[in-house]
DNA sequence: CCAAAAGTGTTATGGTTACACCCATGA
DNA sequence: TCATGGGTGTAACCATAACACTTTTGG
């Protein structure tokens, strides 16, 4: 074992990454592949690991080549090594997730002579690879940790509204969640901060703007607070 | 991209055991390191991943090459893939984690001309490559996950008393519990079957055995029901 | 003035915590 | 009979859940 001259498993990165449009959907951004295998069918952006990069360089790397995305909340998901998972080779992925909000990243929805597109998370077409078990694996995780860690705030532009957060966490959680308990709860952890500004043009009462406390969170983390929605 | 001719990471399967002993410590198997880098140093069981076997099945390989384990609770926890990690090559690692009862199952502490042996968790020395780093991650996740997962069974024997449990619980979770606490909220979740037996030759009054419902389980977690300490 | 979403408190309920004594067994 | 851990119930407290109306704004 000193020496190691068995033939490697190819290994790649794959990256999920999630935004929320405008009407608050929950949305998968996908690229339709060019080449085979699975030529014309749509899938994670991922690419080889090279040989001078860690694993979350290699993820951020592609996210950047492949959608434009930079400056991201990224975190490692599960490794997929399965063997008929690329006919081509055996090939292992470690899979990441990103989140981003889609009002302030401008996406190059298209780069790389590429099609990208956003796809709502209850409409995923069969996609390449073991992509979908990918995905859906993403999907479960994101909603397990958003109950404990505050990672909403990362796909919510830096200010928001009371409803917005509501909306987000009741789109993801998929289920209703009562406006003055969301509020009292949310409020009571004292990690929003008033901005002391408002929406603007809205055709009814004009909503507070908020912000993320990071530092603080930070703090009280430390102190054994836990962030529980 | 069709073809991929860039030197390809080295991929191991790194895998941390944990078990109770019988003054129900956690301990970690680690097995001492015969050749080159860090000869002599303590390390995780581990090694390379074959290109015809899958991530579990390289794991539970190396498992059952280096320790004669067999039967266990398996679970993927973290892939670690620093560029420094490795002196002699770059080394992606998939880190998996074990459960076992040291009761039940009877070690071959040293298999291989290899030294194994178990430390406890508090006791750990500094280890090869980055697998202090990766026994700390284990520690995290068995910790975090216990709380709300039944795995703590795997750790004890099939029969149990709830004081072995709640010990069990106690020494995880690094905190005090209260019994009687403890005892109803068990209880409470009906998935502790009562065996109908006691222990035996001890000098107080023998407690009842009990054992863990797992197909009750299973059919209560499909209905939404979540086990939580 | 109408439509639409923002904002706001109280009560009932259920789960969690704190706490102390008697019981069974082997030595 | 003593030492050791097994086994048991109740009351205070706190967090969650249920629930409806007034306010502000633009059209």
């Amino acid at each position: 074992m000193h020496t190691y001259n068995y033939p490697r498993p190819a290994l790649t990165v794959d990256c999920i990454v999630f935004g929320l449009d405008a009407q608050q959907e929950l949305k998968v951004m996908l690229i339709q592949r060019d080449i085979p295998p699975f030529q014309g069918q749509w899938a994670i952006p991922g690419g080889f690991v090279r040989i001078d990069e860690t694993l979350e360089q290699a993820a951020l790397r592609e996210l950047q080549e492949e959608t434009g995305i930079h400056d991201v909340y990224l975190e490692q998901l599960y490794t997929f090594g399965d063997l008929g998972r690329d006919p081509r080779d055996r090939t292992v992925t470690v899979a990441y997730y990103a989140l981003i909000n889609l009002v302030e990243q401008k996406i190059q929805a298209s780069t790389d002579a590429r099609e990208a597109d956003w796809f709502a998370v209850s409409k995923i077409p069969t996609l390449a690879f073991d992509h979908n078990q990918i995905l859906q694996t993403a999907i479960a995780r994101l909603r397990n940790k958003i109950r404990y860690e505050p990672i909403g705030f990362e796909l919510l532009p830096q200010n928001f509204t009371l409803s917005q957060l509501q909306k987000l966490y009741e789109t993801v959680l998929d289920r209703a969640l009562d406006k003055r308990n969301f509020r009292k709860k949310i409020l009571g952890m004292d990690l929003l901060i008033d901005t002391g500004k408002v929406e603007h043009n809205v055709a009814h009462r004009a909503a507070k703007l908020y912000e993320f406390d990071e530092t603080k969170y930070l703090q009280l983390k430390q102190n054994g607070f836990n962030f529980e929605i």
